[in-house]
DNA sequence: GTTTATGCAAACAGTTTGCATGTAC
DNA sequence: GTACATGCAAACTGTTTGCATAAAC
């Protein structure tokens, strides 16, 4: 872990940004989280020690500026921000649309399918973001029951 | 196209809700976008037409609770709505990340791939996102140019 | 010491809510 | 005529901006 927060010193210093207290703190809490954090989230878990919310609203803009991190869509409609490589592995989110827990999923091999799909519009792929959404087990059943008792 | 008005408004008979000419309203405009919209970008459209903001809000999260819109990812961290199917085509979006073009994929293929990487969660898959983002074929030629000229 | 980052306060934009009025059924 | 949808205004939350202070280099 220690490794990648070498990751992100390099990244600033290769810019000539400066390393701070604060900007390692959110990349450790990005790092720490299973799941991507919305800005609300960021700025509450941050208010507890004492940092400014504009500061996050900032390092979380030069993040991604910097292809640190990149927002992705959590629950319904809002904006969640997480790791990306080589800050964290490749991965992908299983949603569900009942209870809105979310699961990895990090053996995404689609990359082949998604270069012949891509191939004939000549674009250098940078990345893919890749989001399946269905009813998670428990929420499979609780359907079913209501099923039962309504129809 | 008029086979899709119907459908929509079947779909709000069924569940006792009414059909109104502002609901017709923003389902037309976002069935004659080729893109996602915005909020903000529907609401600057509708208000020419004397349209009251709020219900814009209030049209938008029921469609979205009906399944007739989802929201995804526009641009950098913004939020846009498009129909689903049964009321559009299947497809996902080819996003350049230097000048935000989108370009609409219809040939997905990813089914099967996506059904055996969450065979083992056991859920139930009601639908995907796929974005790729990378750099079109001018941006790709006006980073080239970039790296020529500033190293 | 210089330049960049942060804190603070105010302004701003986007979104939500309650209630009165209008409209689909 | 009744129940639902809309308009309006105000409240509220999330986000941005400018400037003074503090910290990294």
């Amino acid at each position: 872990m220690a490794a990648h927060e070498e990751l992100l010193q390099n990244a600033l210093r290769q810019r000539g940004l400066r390393v701070t207290p604060d900007r390692l703190h959110v990349y450790r809490l990005l790092e720490s989280s299973p799941l991507p954090l919305s800005i609300p989230a960021l700025v509450e878990e941050i208010h507890a020690t004492g940092m400014n919310q504009t500061t996050v609203y900032r390092i979380l803009e030069l993040f991604t500026a910097m292809g640190v991190v990149h927002p992705v869509l959590i629950g319904h409609g809002s904006v969640g921000y997480e790791l990306i490589p080589p800050f964290r592995h490749h991965h992908h989110h299983l949603v569900c649309i009942g209870c809105n827990e979310v699961i990895d999923l990090y053996n995404c091999q689609l990359e082949h399918r998604i270069d012949e799909i891509v191939e004939p519009y000549h674009y250098k792929i940078i990345y893919h973001d890749v989001e399946i959404h269905g009813l998670c087990p428990k929420c499979q059943a609780k359907e079913a029951q209501a099923q039962s008792n309504g129809d």
